[in-house]
DNA sequence: TACGAAAACGTACGTTGTACGGTACGGGTA
DNA sequence: TACCCGTACCGTACAACGTACGTTTTCGTA
């Protein structure tokens, strides 16, 4: 039998792959084992439960953003950090959802918030600053996430999902939004530029925080 | 029988009541039958499934938001408009990440997007700006809301939580957190106060985008 | 070869969403 | 009065879920 064994990171592994192809509700026991060519109590044997296999998935997801050095200079640390978890999270646009759920910061959760964190109080900010900018950015990249996540269409198609919503809008209500959605979505459109933009301003308003006395000039 | 008729307003309270009250997970359609004194089957004589009412569910909790009203000016309007729906999302911990699942937008969805657009487009912001404000300052209320029902602690026992949290750590693993939960958590600390700070940095953000041209000034 | 632990499995149970067919009832028409 | 039919409600049934429990298979070591 040339099966591979079993082990907590090939159940990982496996239930991502599930939930980027099928999607989260179909990430069932039954249906990792089935992947896994095992029997779906086999799975048990290397994690607790489905509870676990979330945290895991949640912290397998952190682990794919890249981590800020602290001593360098905050701000383009930050922006490298906040583009890649970005990138994670509409990799898998179930994870952010998931967020809430699971109160179980995994080692590479604790990593990142360790590492922003350092980058914060090494380049300028106290702690309060420092609590502040932490709370802004990561607000601003889960909750982006969250919005990409519940576009329901490629950048290719949104120009028909948007104008069908609207179209099905009684006539005359929500004037604004039909406004914006003709003069501004289009094909050169995708929702997704927008988080460059917001991203600048999010770092400018952070910038503001920053404690005067210790840090290198700008 | 004093029973009253059911219907969709009275299946969607139930539902919403039992949210709050016991969790998402505690949602099933045997739970609300049951707190409106009915059988399982009826409820689907007043919605199509479970879909619809978790559909219901995020368009009441949109419901609650204040709705900012175009020609006002857009500051103070968006601040009202995000405080109350952090306030909501906060009251109603499950609903952020349902936003995700969501795809078809309900009608007070749909007005709230439509009242926020038309107080940037009709206060100095030209559609790409509004865009752009758009996308930030949702994303920002959106990821805080998910942020603070992460939290696994009410504000009282936030200093314990974070601490027992830490404990758990490799020693000397993760300094700069451990440096910031010393320093900063404690009696008087709440993450709910963040938020003030966090909106302010996004409204002088959004402020940036403004138009220099039709606005008045400020 | 023998053996004990680790890994994998089979069976079974309670709970979920919901399809389907039946029942009670309040009027409108003949 | 007799009939009928649409609306609201309910009982039963089924497939799929997470997982508790007990058993079998596999494999490193002696």
């Amino acid at each position: 039998m040339a099966r591979q064994q079993l082990s907590r990171e090939r159940v990982l592994a496996a239930a991502t792959e599930l939930a980027d192809r099928e999607g989260i509700a179909a990430l069932t026991i039954r249906a990792v084992a089935n992947r896994l060519g095992s029997a779906p109590m086999a799975v048990y044997h290397h994690v607790a439960g489905k509870d676990e296999i979330l945290d895991g998935l949640v912290d397998a997801v952190f682990a794919e953003f890249e981590v800020p050095v602290p001593g360098r200079p905050w701000r383009p640390e930050l922006a490298r950090r906040s583009h890649s978890a970005r990138a994670a999270l509409a990799r898998h646009p179930w994870a952010t959802p998931l967020l809430e759920s699971r109160r179980r910061p995994g080692p590479a959760t604790l990593a990142q918030h360790d590492a922003v964190l350092g980058t914060l109080l090494s380049d300028g900010f106290d702690v309060p600053a420092a609590g502040h900018a932490f709370a802004l950015i990561d607000a601003f990249v889960y909750g982006f996430a969250l919005q990409e996540a519940t576009i329901p269409f490629t950048p290719d198609a949104i120009e028909d999902g948007a104008r069908e919503i609207v179209a099905t809008l009684p006539d005359g209500g929500y004037p604004h939004l039909a406004r914006f959605v003709a003069e501004r979505i289009g094909p050169g459109y995708a929702f997704g530029d927008e988080f460059d933009v917001c991203l600048e301003l999010v770092l400018d308003g952070i910038g503001t925080l920053r404690a005067a006395a210790p840090g290198a000039p700008r």
